[in-house]
DNA sequence: GAATAATATAACACTATGTTATACTCGACC
DNA sequence: GGTCGAGTATAACATAGTGTTATATTATTC
């Protein structure tokens, strides 16, 4: 009687127990009569008691019975949820996304598109990380998360990345003297005290590049590393600054300007994933979902660095 | 690609998950190797993406199977479980027991009995519902409990009884006059006013038969359902009583004396349970144990009734 | 006791899962 | 770069669990 305990007959022997009766059971098991009864009958041996007791006609079960079956549903019900989520996984519609980005995506931009991205996809969760360029580059290569959003990437091995360009714009405070130019230029900036990026970043450097080819001296006013802050700062009525155009909609509102700034620079993301690791199917889509959301704000042509 | 999600699937792919290595895997599972790499392959058919990456010859679970990973775990530990309850099922060690008793046992005597029968059988259970005879009876007919302690039973076809007779003794409190016999009989008794059970209890008859059979009057004091409140009657200094030894000795104390009653009457206890109802196992194992917890103060050869 | 319904058994078919033998793949090493 | 070896996949086949239909057995009913 060496037989293992088989899913089969846990739901031959349920549907039996639901229907009090062997060929009730087979009907809604979709099966023969004969395949149930034996199904029930090697279950009984395996199991070494007797399943149920006839009583008028009706099959009930034993109390030896009883005192499994709720553990035998239980057995039944998470299989049939795996199966279920494992068609959700299929269907794209389950899993989990960790996503480390820079801290100012973490509040504005990325909200939106996962948001977007999780209302028809119910089974799927996410977890977002905001840190540091350095920090998310480590995560990538120890693959502690799926999907990276950073800039000033330079290439690493085990880190694949595609990069977007996106546009960028001078901004100021409402009421600015500016407000009169429909592009700015380094020139125009002479006499402002710029916020900007730290002087080690690419985007300072093409910034820097700009306004040394124009033969225009760059008086710095704040340094930081974000362009949320640059946008606060400006909001606050402090000094002006070129930023991201993804940035400087968000902080769209009366108390701040923008303008395009010539010569155009562009502001290069790179969104990265961990090379080795292969990654989900439904972190392929999110990424593909959040390079679409960026196409507004893209460079055609990408200048600058 | 129609084709069920197989148990033995899952213990394949949890092996390997666990060893990161298929070889390993089927070493640990005690098959071969090609057979735990088509369960595999298998299962990744049926569920849809694949199951494992290759970093540096080892495998590690993709991202997909991490999420159901937990669930999976849970099926098994629960087909585990439900093998080995299984188990002690049919070793009697498991199961529950739903016994209705008269009163008097459920404080007395039969806690005792469960203690020890539940004591090397870890998996079983036991529900103790006291109550009057009829209502025993009553929940007997309907199979609501497996076991009944009941006294007074005249039969009933839905009902198997085993009758076991117990002794009765003569209690009195400790300094009363009948401390000087060694028996007592109902002419000892003449000018004392008696405890005992209700009028129409067969005991009482009897009792009353004895008294009669002496023509010696029989004078009540109480007349009461329980031997137990007989006993405690007694033991707080009122009148005197005949009662089962079995409750006779679980109020031995210097408070109270029993003896012998002459002509000896005994009491008829049944163990009920429903006929029609296949008992478990483990409930004739109880009843058997209950029936022996008994022997000590059965009749040899019972009288009276 | 016969008629009918329900269930069990028999005989066979198919598939999941096991086997052994062998081919393929990939990192290590000369 | 070719070879070797470990690990894995594939092929071909055996066995057992699960399905079928046909039929015997048992239970219920009138």
């Amino acid at each position: 009687m060496k037989q293992k305990l088989m899913l089969r007959q846990f739901e031959a022997l349920m549907a039996v127990i639901q229907h009090s009766s062997v060929t009730r059971a087979a009907k809604d098991l979709g099966i023969s009569q004969p395949a149930v009864s034996r199904l029930l009958s090697d279950l009984g041996q395996t199991l070494g008691f007797s399943l149920f007791d006839r009583r008028n006609g009706q099959l009930v079960p034993t109390q030896e019975v009883r005192f499994l079956q709720s553990d035998i549903q239980r057995v039944l019900d998470l299989m049939d949820q795996i199966g279920e989520v494992s068609q959700s996984i299929t269907e794209r519609k389950a899993g989990h996304i960790r996503i480390a980005c820079l801290p100012g995506f973490a509040t504005s931009h990325l909200p939106g598109v996962v948001a977007t991205f999780l209302d028809d996809r119910p089974g799927v969760s996410i977890t977002i990380e905001p840190d540091r360029p350095e920090r998310i580059l480590e995560w990538m290569i120890d693959e502690q998360f799926d999907f990276g959003i950073t800039d000033g990437f330079r290439g690493h091995s085990a880190v694949e990345s595609r990069d977007i360009d996106v546009r960028t714009v001078c901004i100021f405070p409402s009421g600015h003297r500016l407000e009169a130019l429909s592009e700015i230029t380094p020139a125009d900036l002479a006499d402002e005290k710029i916020i900007h990026t730290r002087r080690d970043s690419d985007f300072f450097k093409s910034l820097a590049n700009a306004f040394f080819e124009s033969n225009t001296p760059l008086t710095t006013l704040v340094e930081t590393r974000q362009f949320t802050a640059a946008c606060e700062l400006v909001s606050h009525g402090v000094g002006v600054a070129v930023v991201s155009e993804l940035d400087a909609v968000k902080f769209a509102n009366e108390k701040i300007q923008s303008r395009p700034f010539s010569p155009a620079i562009s502001h290069r993301l790179s969104l990265v994933r961990p090379t080795l690791k292969r990654p989900s199917a439904v972190t392929l889509e999110f990424i593909d979902a959040f390079a679409a959301s960026l196409a507004p704000y893209q460079v055609a042509f990408p200048k600058g660095l």
